[in-house]
DNA sequence: AACACTATGTAATAATATAACATTAAATAG
DNA sequence: CTATTTAATGTTATATTATTACATAGTGTT
């Protein structure tokens, strides 16, 4: 799960979104990764998915946007909250123990057993509060 | 907030997600109603966005899927939860009151102040799970 | 070498969603 | 009841997001 592990598309996808620090968008990562070698929508699409599935990235389903993993510990992506503001789009990972307790042990009524969860909180951020 | 308030597509779109009853995409609501006289996806998508505002559906986001509210305190929207079985994409909207209340209050570190929420959590249902 | 498995390259296309502009219906204020 | 403004509609075109299909190449195992 390291980055040595990674294959050549998949670090210079993760690098780019690693360095931009923000939500980013599937086809604004192609338009930045093409002097890299990298040309088509499906060359991208296959190295979020394998990011996706090992944690190093997730993916904000409102959003349609990818961000890097803060936050070693969020078991390769079973377990992942956000908190979005809707004025300036910033996005944050949200690691909260009992947060993330809570949800992992909780029960439906109708029995079923989770294995994943996805929560998005949305708000304004501090400095768009102050506006 | 009545089906007697909405617009002639607002209730068609609304009276075809309530009858289907399964998460349902946008597209495909456009085949069922083109008899009815919608022709156009802008048509649909216009009627989406309103009925999601006043809380009469919801969006999947990890599905870009729509269904009807079957839970008439979830709030106009603002606090949404659902689990979904990553076998046979049943969906249903979870209404917990110990859940609701404890995001509701739920506080973020840097002191975000949220207003809406949504979880969607993942398993398998309880027909898939003794296949 | 044979096999399985993962990743890549490339072109085409599908699926989801919005922009722009013209028109009509409904609500409400004077 | 009429001027104003607000919400909804109709239509065409286009933007954005994501996948199918098929051919090829690397990597590790037996
Ligand atoms: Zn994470
Ligand atoms: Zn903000
Ligand atoms: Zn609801
Ligand atoms: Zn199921």
């Amino acid at each position: 799960m390291q980055k040595e592990t990674l294959s050549k598309n998949q670090k210079i996808i993760l690098d780019y979104i690693e360095k931009v620090n923000e939500p980013t968008k599937a086809y604004s990562i192609l338009h930045n990764v093409q002097k890299k070698g990298i040309k088509a929508p499906l060359q991208v699409y296959r190295a979020l998915d394998r990011l996706v599935e090992i944690g190093k990235i997730h993916k904000i389903e409102s959003r349609n946007a990818f961000v890097a993993c803060k936050n070693s510990n969020c078991q390769i992506s079973k377990a992942t909250a956000f908190s979005i503001c809707e004025s300036c789009e910033e996005v944050s990972e949200i690691s909260d123990h009992k947060l993330s307790k809570y949800l992992k042990t909780f029960q439906e009524k109708a029995g079923m057993k989770f294995n994943k969860y996805n929560l998005e909180f949305f708000g304004l951020c501090k400095k768009c509060s102050i506006k």
